[in-house]
DNA sequence: ATTCTTACA
DNA sequence: TGTAAGGA
């Protein structure tokens, strides 16, 4: 058993914080044209960052992309953009919970017997287990395998 | 080249 | 919302 990645390693490649986007980018990657995403800052949906000197214009953040991508959707179902935005901030309380909880509990990521696996911490109180789980590309399906806490240092480079 | 605001459709 | 104008 192997560490590919431990957790420190992971924070720089999950933090949001480090991808933003110019309108641009944001109007190619969600559908939602320039003007849209202007118009939905001046209704304070949306945030930007107005970049100051050189390069001017606004700046998104990963967190905005995923409300524009959130919108968007429920804009294609038919609601309002009201009601859109309405849906979106009810769920959004949800992802931020759900992205607490998996990015405290994911601690590294291993590889066990050519198994590319995520160490999601101790299973027990005492720290003797600790949790894997891994993608069954056949079943397609996440399994979970225990290992002893003693034996994750091993191979360690 | 890209983005900005304003304004009219 | 789209589009065009006219600047940065």
């Amino acid at each position: 058993m192997k560490y590919l990645y431990r957790k420190e390693h992971l924070k720089a490649g999950f933090n949001s914080e480090n991808y933003q986007f110019r309108i641009g980018e944001l109007t190619s990657m969600t559908g939602v044209s320039a003007r849209q995403l202007r118009y939905w800052e001046s209704k304070g949906i949306i945030e930007s960052i107005h970049r100051s000197g050189e390069q001017e214009g606004r700046v998104y953040k990963f967190k905005t992309f995923i409300k524009v991508m959130m919108i968007k959707y429920y804009l294609d179902t038919g609601y309002t953009l009201k009601s859109a935005v309405k849906n979106v901030e009810e769920k959004q309380k949800y992802l931020t919970l759900t992205r607490h909880i998996i990015f405290s509990a994911l601690n590294g990521i291993v590889e066990v017997d050519g198994t590319v696996m995520l160490d999601l911490g101790n299973f027990d109180d005492d720290g003797q287990q600790r949790l894997l789980a891994y993608f069954d590309d056949d079943q397609q399906k996440v399994r979970y395998q225990l290992i002893d806490s003693d034996q994750m240092g091993d191979e360690d480079e």
